[in-house]
RNA sequence: AGGCCAGUAGCUCAAUUGGCAGAGUAUCGGUCUCCAAAACCGAGGGUUGGGGGUUCGAGGCCCUCCUGGCCUG
């Protein structure tokens, strides 16, 4: 280890899958540590949605504070880059207290932003995505996958012609930048992160145990009244529908389609359950490719 | 008890006249640069309820048994 790398200051990421038990692993080091707790999740973030969410009980975020929870309504966008820039902030603040930042949470795109960095890319724009998603609707992605080839076929080649969001993304930063996205994609690399990091991963030894404590959690947010809180969602935010970035949550979508009459509450438990171990599968997958970690 | 309908992948269902058993979904693996709890790609998975028969060949026809549903008594 370099002198350089031993002056930066430490920083924690504690990474799991959902259902692993990263909270009350946090606040238990929080109780030891001189740590300030930032949440690493893209559906904590939301105000009002809380049981979907698993998010913390207020009594422990009053003993345990956590940054970035709370801090939009479910109307709004999050991101990434918003993320990152978030949380850079926060750990200066925390690092200039003389305390150490202990990043905690299941989102791994952020905390694969944070520590490898984005390029510098124009913003995501609504107008341009509607715009896009109208076009798709007429002639179908494999034709604006088409379209985008023309202008950057590196970018056509990686990407298949049914993904939409990131043939969508390509042809946003084309009309934006008037640049290819893999063009800056290899100019602009940002720096390392200047902390020196300790990475602790929750890693479930047994599959069929995370998937028993996933339909357990499930069955007991149904009955702390995930039915209800979504209703008061929609009562509250009238403009929410499932294509809602905060309502395409693991549990929110499918709560969403039972309410619309799409099925019953016992497909609405098999569905949500179901969402909850494909995004653990995901997060375990991005965890196997994860060097460094604990 | 009798009559009718159904039984095919974990689940919901396709399969022309008897002609190579398939989809969706789930599961598993992977991809991931401003939506990521998102989006996308791939793979495995079958004694076609059991047994017998006809046929070059049966998921589909015949016999029989089992299971479920509906109708009649």
């Amino acid at each position: 280890m370099s002198i350089e790398v031993q002056s930066l200051p430490p920083a924690i990421f504690l990474m799991g899958p959902t259902a692993s038990g990263k909270t009350g692993l946090a606040v238990e080091l929080l109780q030891r540590l001189p740590v300030e707790l930032i949440s690493v999740d893209s559906a904590l973030v939301y105000k009002g949605m809380d049981i979907g969410t698993a998010k913390p009980d207020a009594a422990t975020l009053e003993r345990a504070p956590h940054h970035l929870i709370d801090i939009l309504d479910p109307t709004q966008a999050y991101s990434a880059a918003h993320f990152r820039s978030d949380a850079l902030r926060l750990m200066t603040d925390i690092t200039a207290r003389g305390k150490t930042p202990l990043l905690v949470g299941g989102t791994m795109l952020y905390f694969n932003a944070l520590q490898g960095g984005l390029s510098n890319l124009p913003q995501a724009n609504p107008d341009i995505r509607t715009r896009l998603d109208v076009e798709a609707r007429e002639q179908g992605w494999p034709a604006l996958h088409a379209r985008l080839a023309k202008v950057d076929a590196e970018t056509a080649a990686r990407l298949e012609p049914g993904d939409a969001q990131r043939i969508q993304r390509a042809l946003e930063v084309w009309e934006i930048s008037g640049q290819p996205i893999s063009a800056l994609h290899k100019q602009s690399v940002s720096e390392q992160l200047p902390y020196n990091l300790l990475k602790i991963a929750l890693i479930p030894s047994d599959r069929a145990v995370l998937h028993q404590r996933i339909a357990a959690r499930f069955d007991a947010m149904l009955e702390q009244g995930l039915l209800r809180e979504v209703v008061r969602l929609q009562q509250e935010y009238p403009a929410l529908t499932p294509d809602t970035p905060s309502m395409r949550c693991v549990g929110y979508r499918q709560a969403l389609q039972h309410l619309a009459g799409e099925f019953g509450l016992t497909e609405l438990r098999e569905k949500g359950i179901a969402a909850t171990r494909q995004l653990a599968k995901r997060q375990l997958t991005w965890l196997r490719g994860m060097d460094d970690i604990m």
